[in-house]
DNA sequence: CGACCCCTTGAAATTGATCAAATGCCGTGG
DNA sequence: CCACGGCATTTGATCAATTTCAAGGGGTCG
């Protein structure tokens, strides 16, 4: 059986028969390394393909007229990437490897075949489709509705709470790989401003940090700071048609 | 043939079958009208049911604990809503009836069997899904990188965008039905800012209001304040399973 | 008529942005 | 090994956008 990094990341949640797993395998047949910092997609450039971030993170984002950007999510190993290509033809976002990473590039013709044969698969890909529409909504509410420390500590939290959900490594401590200007692109701030915050979240002990690595130090208060709810817990897959 | 809204709102983008049409008619069998104002879906309810919504305007949102509101999006006539359910058993987010309206409560397990037997309609709704997504991203970035006048042109043009798709007779003008505090609740801002937004916006002739009306009297100008894109014109739907 | 809701306007307060400069860190090449 | 360049972080001072608070006006519905 081949691996796929996907179906791996899919099997998490529902069991997957043979053909399910090398069906998604197939999807992963072209592996392709991309350096650090090296752009995956471009916004405006037609696309016809999807990826599976298969190693290293990523991230989407996009640039308005005067020069300011809006990161639009974090990827992590496993992510299902690009996907506005399926009903788009030009890239609405752009895609950059935020590390050097492994990606699986394929044609929506081959997501096609996919949902056409594998209906069970095709229902799990609407699922986890509407679970990231749930995680922007979230992001949203952050950005709309809450303080510069608010938004740093629901944005802490989210990234490692979507770590922990592939990495069993992580428990209060995690690499987050971004500058602060980039967080403070993701959440609405100015590098100077996500600086004097995170300063200020850690002298009062709510987290450390140590050569780019962030320890949590006190969850429930960062959860009650950032209003912050931990959506994984809650997922549930029960209804989905059962094994073929 | 059972008639269906959504399937007209499907067909404008693929053409579909028969069969096709009426097992998405077989979503609409139990219509329900409810009043303006009223809760169609608390938060934090356990939730089985997702909608169509056949007649009138409704909205999602979500409280935060020091009672602001942050408005996730605004529905129109032939929008699936509540879709959050086929992944989260409790509501994520507050629906509620911003005129009166029908809705088309529907089990999950009734699109799960959809989802099995129309392999090409579990395209196009993960399509779609994609597309909302986008809007998403949209309005992300409108909140977290533009200016409050930005945002307020660029909701104005999202709204009118999306009312046209369905709605013919909307030329330039159109009714917005809600208030200025909801507008802000949708964009990030006080309704006190948004009020002072729309009157400048009025007094530079970019639009006009008469008793709830909003015209568009110069929407390149809006577009270009609003650093808006009109993503329909860009959608593709040709790849998709041809007719079964 | 009164209650209520929404819109409007002004003045003061506050959050976060902008500008500017110093510090520290790391990899590279001499 | 050290110097250097380049990038990220840190800090201070000032500025500007938006919120907050407060009050008045207008329309509508019971």
């Amino acid at each position: 059986m081949a691996t796929s990094c996907f179906a791996d990341r899919l099997a998490k949640h529902v069991q997957l028969s043979d053909a399910e797993r090398s069906a998604l395998a197939r999807l992963e047949e072209n592996p392709r390394k991309v350096k650090r910092g090296a752009m995956i997609q471009r916004v405006n450039e037609t696309v016809t393909e999807l990826f599976v971030l298969r190693e290293g993170r990523a991230m989407s984002f996009v640039l308005l007229p005067d020069g300011s950007r809006q990161i639009l999510r974090v990827y992590f190993p496993g992510d299902f990437i690009g996907s506005a290509s399926t009903i788009y033809s030009k890239a609405p976002e752009s895609l950059v490897a935020l590390s050097d990473v492994v990606i699986c590039p394929f044609d929506k013709h081959a997501l096609r075949r996919l949902l056409e044969e594998h209906p069970r698969v095709a229902a799990l890909l609407f699922l986890l489709s509407n679970a990231e529409r749930v995680a922007l909504t979230d992001r949203l509410a952050s950005l709309g509705r809450t303080s510069a420390k608010a938004r740093v500590a629901s944005f802490l939290l989210d990234i490692f709470d979507r770590l922990r959900v592939t990495d069993d490594g992580v428990t209060d401590s995690f690499d987050l790989k971004l500058t602060q200007e980039e967080i403070g692109d993701a959440i609405g701030l100015t590098s100077v401003h996500v600086n004097r915050m995170v300063r200020q979240m850690e002298q009062e002990g709510l987290i450390s940090r140590a050569n780019g690595r962030i320890t949590l130090l006190d969850m429930e208060r960062l959860e009650e700071i950032g209003h912050y709810t931990n959506r994984h817990k809650d997922m549930d897959f029960d209804w989905l048609p059962s094994q073929p």
